[in-house]
RNA sequence: GGUCGCAUAGCUCAGUUGGUAGAGCGCCGCGUUCACAUCGCGGUUGUCACAGGUUCGAGUCCUGUUGCGACCACCA
């Protein structure tokens, strides 16, 4: 490797693209049968690009992979693309609206290739952004949630689950997305709280002149009740059980009834039951064996059966207003009452989510659950910071069956086959399914393949085995590599991903799919607000790396890393880090200009106190940053850093260095700078490669762990303690000229002491002050 | 309603085992003779949210209060 003379000014992009360039073939894992360490990248959407809570992610895992491939473990990080159903097909389907195709009259299998090609054209977006941020990935083995093998993993996992009662189907409530026209899992939906309003309104008792009156905030619904309920103990409406109310404009009747679930305090303390609607009156029906009469479909309009003529059809908060305004007119509406409630929104749509009454598939997450959660309380697996425990655990013991069935076309579809007669078959493969209804007595043409897909979590939950090899036992990689070391995430994930693949993974591989979760945090605006499109306020990283430099952005990110905080992410503070590495390639210009030797080894003995207080620093940087990297510290880490190369390097050993030529300080200083360009390499890898080869000390420090020779040399430590109290000693006598004025006593007395210092430190003393 | 965080300098935040309150930014002063003004040297800035308790000693441990935030659940 030969020097080269250092521009004046650190500019990244000169050089940021050639140097990832250059070293991507050393990113594969080096398979050489040693210690393993991997990390499953959690895949971004195939729509997405880079913003900045995957650049603080990616910062991360790079900086795990750098450190322990520096540190000769066989290092995988895998990588890999999610096929994301819902949010992919949505995009698919507006690009294609917006040129004029109608999405109405294309086939499944059409709209599937279309997807395919749009995949094929924009899905590759954000692995080159995750390139322009340093991420160390061999690229080649990336996976993509919908290849090939990956699908017929997908398919395996379903079959056996099936098999074994884990996964069934059932008619319940779901959650439904009237504008996708799909299923959504609890957690796919946000509550918002919004004011609305409370109508309390009249039914008729029937053979007689009373009225009973319920209080609800969704009056078109009423067609689908199946009672009014009330408390037993409720003694305003004793005499009211057991007689009918008639609802209005239904020409239908339904009893009044009693459960413990109603509460006396709330509305009028009359409820309507509507089981087909609400999941609390869908268990009060359960309970009392009510029907369960459905009045809205699926795209959310009134339905035409079951609903009086003048709302059929219509959509459901039109229905409620015409309804409303005819209940007013006759007199039954009571009272209308403000209030605050929250209302289910689907995450992807937007809009209100209605429960429905549907047929779907599910997990039986509560039976997966049990292993998932006894292997963290044995702390086979452990969370980063600790706390999480607690969120993870109190949602897996409390965990509902996992609605895992999509209406939709882009994503695995489900491996079930139904015969006429309502018979299921459930096989990995149609020859099978064929073969198993014949045996039944079903014959080809009468078999339909269910059209759902899954959701895109259930194949993410296999995401650890199935990208290391699974279903094949005996592949390499699943032997060696599972449980992979760490995963790194936000806490906002730990429900839909972490959960679901600790318990795919234990029912697969009877073992936990990794040891640590480490769990970053949310990044804000400066100003602590959440980023989002609607503010205005989204900071995109892109912008932040073409001006300050993808080194910049990583030590800004990984110093904010403080656990249990927010970022408060501004240009500010990237600016910050930018400067200080520009500092750092100031040092170096500094080195070469003195002609500092950086490739020769170091003496058996360090002479010199300096010379000894450097190595010393110099070990102790070393150690605290293995310490706070097997911490998950990079907030320490950083700020180690900083001090390092400013405090220690800069600012005593430069400044002593310019006072006090020494041909032994410039091994020293060489040594010791190459050796923080290494420690620091995982940290903001492209500025310290470019320095390690443009000082001639070699290719690349991809590869290039600490020195070990370092942590040999025997080194004095009084030095070091002496030149400590030496540059203490050096800040009174600095700060008491300044305050004082030279011909002060105690500034006097300060540099007489200084001054009677022995060695080099006299030397260096009687300039520096 | 349940759970979990957070509160330290003007701002953003460190403070690891209980032992003299810190950094960066900002601000003020000084400084461009051999890296760096994207810099250096020095200075300024505190009721550690509040109230109790434990302790020789509490920013740190315990109890309570207030404020802010997040998540989960429910809502007639």
């Amino acid at each position: 490797m030969t020097a080269e003379q250092l521009d004046k000014t650190y500019n990244p992009k000169q050089f940021e693209q050639q140097i990832y360039s250059s070293t991507e073939p050393m990113f594969a894992p080096n398979n050489t049968g040693g210690e393993t360490y991997s990390i499953l990248m959690p895949p971004p959407n195939v729509t997405g690009s880079l913003h900045v809570g995957h650049a603080l992610t990616y910062t991360i895992q790079d900086i795990l992979i750098r450190y322990h491939r520096q540190h000769g473990y066989d290092a995988l990080w895998q990588s890999g693309v999610d096929h994301a159903g819902i949010a992919t097909q949505m995009v698919v389907t507006k690009e294609l609206e917006a040129s004029g195709v109608d999405i109405s009259a294309i086939t499944r299998e059409e709209l599937i290739h279309k997807i395919w090609e749009w995949k094929d054209k924009s899905g590759n977006r954000i692995v080159e952004q995750q390139k322009s941020l340093g991420c160390s990935a061999p690229w080649d083995l990336s996976r993509f949630t919908m290849d090939k093998e990956f699908c017929a993993a997908v398919i395996k996992a379903f079959v056996a689950l099936y098999k074994e009662g884990l996964i069934f189907r059932d008619k319940r409530l779901v959650n439904w997305d009237t504008k996708l026209m799909t299923a959504i899992s609890d957690l796919e939906i946000r509550n918002e709280e919004e004011e609305g309003t409370l109508w309390h309104i009249k039914y008729k008792i029937v053979d007689s002149d009373e009225y009973v009156t319920i209080a609800t905030t969704r009056p078109e619904t009423m067609f689908g009740d199946a009672a009014v309920a009330v408390h037993p103990e409720d003694g305003r409406y004793t005499h009211l059980i057991g007689r009918n109310a008639l609802i209005p404009y239904a020409n239908r009747t339904v009893p009044v009834i009693t459960d413990k679930y109603i509460d006396i305090e709330k509305g009028t303390g009359c409820l309507k039951v509507t089981p087909a609607h609400d999941y609390n009156d869908f268990a009060i029906g359960k309970r009392h064996g009510l029907d369960v009469i459905s009045v809205i479909d699926k795209s959310g309009h009134m339905t035409f059966k079951n609903v009086p003529e003048f709302l059929q059809g219509i959509y459901v908060k039109k229905a409620r207003k015409l309804l409303l305004s005819k209940l007013a007119e006759d007199g039954a509406v009571v009272r209308e009452e403000k209030i605050t409630h929250t209302l289910p929104y689907g995450d992807r749509s937007g809009t209100v989510i209605e429960p429905l009454l549907t047929d779907q598939w599910f997990v039986d997450a509560k039976a997966l659950a049990k292993a998932a959660v006894e292997a963290v309380e044995r702390g086979e697996m452990k969370f980063h910071p600790e706390k999480w425990v607690n969120t993870y655990l109190e949602w897996m013991r409390n965990i509902e069956p996992w609605c895992v069935s999509r209406q939709i076309v882009w994503g695995h579809q489900i491996p079930a086959w139904y015969g006429s007669d309502g018979s299921i078959f459930v096989e990995e493969d149609e020859a099978t399914a064929i073969a198993r209804a014949e045996e039944r007595g079903i014959s080809k043409d009468q078999l339909t393949r269910d059209p759902d897909v899954l959701d895109t979590w259930f194949s993410s939950a296999l995401w650890p085995f199935v990208t290391l090899g699974w279903p094949d036992d005996d592949a390499p990689a699943l032997r060696t590599r599972y449980p992979t070391s760490v995963l790194v995430t936000g806490f906002d994930i730990i429900f839909f991903w972490v959960a679901r693949m600790a318990m795919m993974s234990l029912r697969f591989m009877k073992k936990v799919p990794f040891r640590d979760v480490y769990i970053h945090a949310l990044i804000r605006d400066s100003s602590g607000q959440k980023m989002s499109k609607s503010k205005g306020n989204v900071v995109d990283p892109q912008d932040l790396m073409d001006e300050f430099g993808a080194d910049a952005l990583r030590f800004t990110l990984a110093f904010m890393s403080v656990p249990g905080r927010d970022i408060k992410l501004g240009k500010d503070n990237v600016k910050i880090s930018r400067n200080f590495i520009t500092k750092i390639w100031n040092a170096a210009r500094f080195l070469q200009f003195k002609e500092t030797q950086f490739c020769s080894e170091l003496p058996e003995t360090v002479t010199g106190k300096i010379n000894n207080w450097l190595i010393a620093k110099l070990r102790k940087f070393q150690q605290n940053i293995d310490q706070n990297i097997r911490e998950y510290r990079f907030d320490y880490a950083t700020r180690n850093i900083q001090s390092f190369l400013r405090d220690t390097f800069c600012d005593f050993f430069i400044e002593a260095m310019k006072l006090h030529e020494d041909e032994r300080a410039k091994i020293i200083a060489g040594k010791v700078f190459v050796e923080f360009l290494r420690i620091s390499h995982p940290f903001i890898p492209f500025v310290t490669d470019r320095l390690a080869r443009s000082l001639g000390v070699c290719d690349s420090l991809l590869m290039l762990g600490p020195d070990v020779s370092v942590l040999r040399v025997s080194i004095s430590e009084k030095d070091e303690e002496e030149v400590d109290q030496f540059i203490e000693l050096l800040h009174q006598v600095r700060s008491a000229r300044q305050s004082n004025g030279d011909v002060d006593g105690e500034y006097l007395a300060l540099l007489e002491r200084q001054r009677s210092w022995p060695g080099e430190l006299n030397l260096v003393a009687t300039r520096i002050a």
